[in-house]
DNA sequence: ATTTATTTGTTCACATTGTCAACTAAATTT
DNA sequence: AAATTTAGTTGACAATGTGAACAAATAAAT
């Protein structure tokens, strides 16, 4: 691993560093979410080089598409919800996709305001076998891993998702009440 | 050939979508790309949410500004490598960060073509702050993990990372040779 | 029962991010 | 010396993310 600390005299020690070379600088491939970010960001481009040629969809319309199936049918804020996209994200999303035939719009019974969407046959159809090309993607990308490996590695991604998600519901919450406090904190 | 009829598929059920004893429909949420997608996206509103009001710069920007801090002095080709982006990204990144005082850029001696770039003392300053802030933010999103758990995490995520990268190289020339974009991810 | 507040979905406006191609200037190769 | 490749900049545009205004419908409050 390359260091930084023998940079640290070229760009401008103002700080006088302490003699000591045992304080470790921060380093962001240490950090979590940086790993996260650039595997992520593959594994994006990876399945817009093998889907969009193929299907002429977008990640995020597959995405939903892949959602709705599991959903069966619901109201559009609880597709967003399980999507992880706004409802205004989603209403353009699912226009365009009812356009295109995958998803089929009907009136709520219950709630005049809301609306059922389903996938359309054709639309059950796309996502499965857009489906099907994920998972070979999937194990592409997990192939250095042993089957044992891959579920441990499923499940502690869920587990810090779980409180992730709880934590950001946190900082949210307690963002907007206090609106006028953020000015100067140094 | 799985034909998983359409009821099923339907009926929005998920505390059965286990319990048939037919060939299983693929469902989006065992799907590790997805789970990605997902905490990735949590874990950048979470970022911007911490980091854009408290100093003024965007993930990405701050992104950069870590990367450069532990890679020293290099070209700006190389920073878009380790940091993942395109290098008209980089170009445009770097030039707002050098506007802003971050980054300093001088001519490099040995290549007329490329320029040097390097943190400056703000830029350190800066990155190191963010970087601090970063480290809190995911002992939150990860504290329910044990730190063994962390560490396997972060290991396994660390050899997927690679085995995609290569992956989405040997997509990407195989898709087409002209274009070989060089971002090796690694 | 009437007013008020909340919720659902659509749309607008805009910021950020990602992709590609054209272009220059400087190497490098032939 | 000419052709090719490489580093960086810029333009154009697609995809994604964010927040707010708005109408219609419902729920809550009085």
């Amino acid at each position: 691993m390359r260091n930084r600390d023998e940079l640290e005299a070229k760009s401008g020690n103002y700080f006088e560093r302490h003699a000591s070379d045992t304080a470790k600088e921060a380093d962001i491939r240490d950090l979590f979410s940086f790993q996260l970010q650039r595997l992520a960001g593959l594994s994006t481009r990876i399945a817009a080089l093998s889907i969009r040629p193929k299907y002429g969809v977008t990640p995020r319309e597959w995405r939903v598409l892949a959602v709705l199936k599991y959903l069966g049918e619901v109201p559009l804020q609880e597709l967003a919800k399980h999507s992880g996209l706004l409802k205004s994200q989603m209403s353009r999303t699912v226009s365009t996709m009812i356009e295109r035939g995958y998803i089929a719009k009907t009136a709520n019974p219950d709630d005049g305001r809301s609306i059922l969407l389903t996938l359309s046959p054709e639309g059950l159809d796309l996502s499965r076998k857009i489906l099907d090309d994920s998972f070979q993607r999937n194990e592409e990308m997990l192939s250095t891993l042993s089957h044992a490996e891959q579920q441990i590695l499923v499940e502690l991604l869920r587990r810090v998702t779980r409180t992730s998600s709880k934590y950001y519901h946190e900082l949210r919450s307690s963002a907007s009440q206090s609106d006028l406090r953020s000015m100067e904190e140094e």
